[in-house]
DNA sequence: GGGTCTCACTTCACTGGTGAAGTGAGACTG
DNA sequence: CAGTCTCACTTCACCAGTGAAGTGAGACCC
């Protein structure tokens, strides 16, 4: 029988998503010194090298003066380098040192950690349903 | 056919939670002016009245300082009270001003509407799937 | 009576986000 | 060629959180 809380499932899923947020940026701080939030930039950078901030913040979801202080973070870090754009004056794009290729080995154990558990947490029914479910949310239209 | 993205629940998950808390945000920032982390805070109250800044905390899943803050810019606002702990010199108990159960009163509709199109988009199953994966979440241990 | 302990709360430096306003070099127009 | 426009990026004020260190009035023990 849900109780009422369960019937807030916005409430809900902020504490989940802030539970997970903590926890797993103790553990990557820990591993590689890096947040998740500056593994999500290095990832998506290191999937597409040469992407530009407005990529970047569409890629995570973000505005762009959020990239601005994300980005500003992770070079003052060395884990970033920015170049010119070669043909829009503009842009600039963005590129791993290998500081940052570091860091983003260093903490891919720990996040495949963190999935595994995830996943017995939830039951690979449960994993599955869930990453369905956030997949739409996120794309949710209004 | 799961893709890559699918395998990655953390980030999915985080993408969900921030694409709705800044929708619910706006809608509630327009509705009653205040936001949906003060709106956490102003029902804990509401629920439970007198109650102290450390049960907050541990009711919203935060640290006190955290709470030092939200409580701060709520007081200053006008919307809650604090007041001196009758038995416990160190502790403050808290309790909603007429302005903050207007504010209250004048969000829920919002609330409402917010959650009823959640479960529209995720299915009845689909929300209480995810309400139940969530709440696992929420508790879940390391 | 004085010293120490307790512990709810505060403060500080930091990360991470929004949204509105500003910036400035190159393209475009007349 | 001067004036205007474009638009990727930046800046600013703000909200929201962590974690470590600090504070201080009352309780407790000699």
């Amino acid at each position: 029988m849900p109780e009422p809380d369960d019937q807030r499932l916005y409430f809900l899923l902020q504490r989940a998503a802030h539970r997970l947020r903590t926890t797993a940026d103790r553990r990557c701080l820990a591993a590689a010194g890096v947040t998740t939030a500056q593994l999500g930039a290095l990832f998506a950078v290191h999937d597409e090298a040469g992407i530009t901030q407005q990529q970047l913040a569409c890629t995570l979801g973000l505005r762009e003066s959020a990239v601005t202080g994300l980005v500003g973070r992770l070079t003052a870090a060395g884990l970033l380098a920015k170049r010119q754009h070669p043909r829009e004056h503009r842009a600039v794009v963005l590129e791993l040192t290998d500081a940052g290729t570091d860091a983003l080995r260093a903490a891919q154990p720990e996040i495949d950690r963190f999935n595994t558990e995830l996943r017995e947490a939830l039951g690979d029914d449960g994993f599955t349903g869930t990453a369905t479910a956030m997949h739409r949310l996120a794309h949710w239209e209004s």
